[in-house]
DNA sequence: TAATTATTGTAAATTACTTTCAATAAGGGA
DNA sequence: TCCCTTATTGAAAGTAATTTACAATAATTA
C-alpha cells in the first residue's frame, strides 16, 4: 500500500478506482491541474471517472493534505500533489511547471515583524512565487 | 478631484456615478467585498447599480492598481483598496477585516535562495497572512 | 461470503461570471 | 453653454463552474 492509501485509510476512507484515477493524474503530472483537466485525464485511467468524483475526490485529498490547491490569476482551482514537508510553489509563468519548496524559515523573522507593526496574532501564511523555470529561460 | 479620480482621468476613463459608488463602498469597509457584496453596498449610493458594472469596475480598477484582489479558501474574488507602496495583505480569521504591510526587503533574500536553489528566474511574489486582528483577540 | 455503508454517477439545480446590444451620459470642442 | 462623439451602463440571455439529491454500486469488515 503505497503512503496516500495509508492516509486515506487511516482516515477511514476507502481506496477506489476513481481515487486511484485522480492521484495517478495528479502524480504525473508537474503543473496545476483544474477537475475539468483531472476529468480528460482520468478518464484515461477509469472510462467511468465523472466531474463530480472528482471535485468530490479534491476536496477529500486537500484536508487530508494530500494535494495542495495553487490560485493563479486565471484559475483559482489549480491542485498539485503535495510535497512532503514543504510548505510553498512556485510556478513558471510560460510552462506552467510548479515546483514547491521550504519557506518557513524565512519567513519568521518577517512575521514576527508584522506581528509586531499590526498587533495581529499570526496564525498561517500563504507565499506563492512565479518566474521562469530553467528550460523556458 | 481626488486621486483615484486623476488616475481614472489620465488614464481616457470616464468618472461616473457607478463608479464613484464602488470606490466609496470600498473606501468605507476593512475587509475584503465581493462582487456581490459590493453591489448589495452599492445600490444605497447609486441606485441602478448593477452587478455587470460592478465587473466591469473592479476589472477597471485592478488593472489601474486602485483596487487589489485578495484570495481566500472559500472565495478568490475578494477586493480591497490598495494601500500605496505597499504589498501584502494580513486578514483576521475571525471578522476578516485586512490590513496591509510593506514586504519587500523581507523576502529579497528568500527569493535569492530559492532562485538558486530552484534555477527559475523569479519574477513575482504574492504574499498573504492570516491571523487574528487586536479587536479580536 | 454476506452485510454494511461509503462512494459513485446521472441528472438537475444553483451560483458565478461573461457577452450582446440598445440606451444613456461624460466630457472635449465649438 | 450646448452639442457631438463615444465610453459606459443595465437588461437580458448565455456560458461555465460548482453543488445537491438520490438511487445504484462496490470496498471493507466481521
Amino acid at each position: 500500500m503505497s503512503t496516500w492509501e495509508e492516509t486515506l485509510s487511516q482516515a477511514g476512507c476507502r481506496i477506489t478506482a476513481p481515487r486511484r484515477a485522480v492521484m495517478q493524474v495528479l502524480a504525473q503530472t508537474e503543473w496545476p491541474l483544474v477537475p475539468q483537466e483531472i476529468l480528460a485525464l482520468g478518464v484515461k485511467l477509469h472510462a467511468t471517472l465523472s466531474l463530480v468524483t472528482v471535485y468530490r475526490t479534491l476536496e477529500l485529498f486537500e484536508e487530508l493534505s494530500l494535494v495542495r490547491r495553487v490560485h493563479q490569476d486565471d484559475k483559482c482551482q489549480g491542485y498539485l500533489l503535495t510535497a512532503a514537508g514543504h510548505r510553498h510553489v512556485l510556478i513558471c509563468e510560460k510552462c506552467g511547471r510548479a515546483v514547491e519548496f521550504p519557506g518557513q524559515d524565512d519567513l519568521t523573522a518577517l512575521i514576527a515583524r508584522v506581528e509586531k507593526e499590526t498587533g495581529y496574532l499570526i496564525a498561517a501564511h500563504w507565499l506563492q512565487l512565479r518566474g521562469v523555470c530553467p528550460t523556458c529561460r
